[in-house]
DNA sequence: GCAATTCGGTTGCGTTTCGAAACCGTACCC
DNA sequence: GGGTACGGTTTCGAAACGCAACCGAATTGC
């Protein structure tokens, strides 16, 4: 049941896409990160059938987002947890949900704040090396090969 | 055409992904990043049927994320534009971006660079008030109502 | 004036994916 | 042995998807 969409492509957003690209993986990945690691936690907090909890686990298991550990408590336990490449998507998730609260409208579900001083964080943003903050006109495209122009 | 997914729910990520959570919408908004404006370009471009590119590009008109002109210069012809909230995911898909770039080896698609000179950007990060990048076990989902912990 | 072309779609139709609920197998508890 | 919790798998109807053909308006070519 994997999915081929765009097997081999030359655009990094869609090879992103690839492992996390559909509708619940990422939101999978964003109920991860606030501790949920049981199958039935997920299933109950994301409200996702289970059959594609479990196609969805599965996949990220083996784009290496996350990982599964036998955790033999009581009767068959595991858990999914995530792995550094995992983790990493916090960046993305958090652009996502500041983004999502700016245009959307506030949120009520929770703030996302510093554990060390309580402070809610930044707004996530694409910065020049002199930490300016760039909008999408201010930056180009420049291609490093000649091949595809259109890979962007 | 228009999906449910889900109307009304707590969380901003799941909020956002009804905007722009499937697998075509946000290439078409990277594609508008590119410069891509025509119906015919978007398609050719992102190899997308034209009857889902149709669909995409009316929910994400109705979602305020493009806008459509019409320049009658030949014949019918209209022009899809990002807003301004469109052009604020340009945050979100340049850290899908690198993520990707990062987790599943380089591209060979184009580099992003300071257009003022031509210096590649930062890494996209969540960062503290005093600018310290944050990882997701530093930060804490601090709930701002109580009817709702699992909304994040 | 008339055919061909371009653009922006829409329609049909077959395939894939999704989702809800029922079912399965193992391990624990008593 | 019965009951329960967990982690799936199966079944099946509904929705979404992708391809290709078609459509209507305006432009170009002659």
């Amino acid at each position: 049941m994997v999915r081929k969409r765009f097997p081999d492509t030359h655009c990094s957003v869609a090879r992103a896409l690839n492992d996390v690209g559909d509708w619940w993986s990422l939101l999978v990945v964003k109920e991860a990160m606030l501790g949920t690691r049981r199958f039935v936690d997920f299933q109950q907090n994301l409200g996702i059938a289970r059959n594609i909890l479990c196609d969805r686990l599965t996949r990220l298991l083996e784009n290496g987002v996350l990982v599964k550990q036998d955790v033999g408590e009581h009767g068959t336990r595991y858990e999914y947890r995530l792995t550094d490449k995992g983790r990493d998507l916090f960046t993305v998730i958090t652009a996502l949900r500041q983004w999502s609260d700016r245009w959307n409208g506030e949120s009520d579900g929770p703030e996302l704040v510093d554990r060390a001083n309580g402070e809610p964080v930044r707004p996530v943003a694409v910065q020049s090396t002199d930490g300016r903050t760039l909008d999408v006109r201010e930056v180009i495209y420049r291609d490093s090969s000649d091949t595809d122009s259109a890979a962007g």
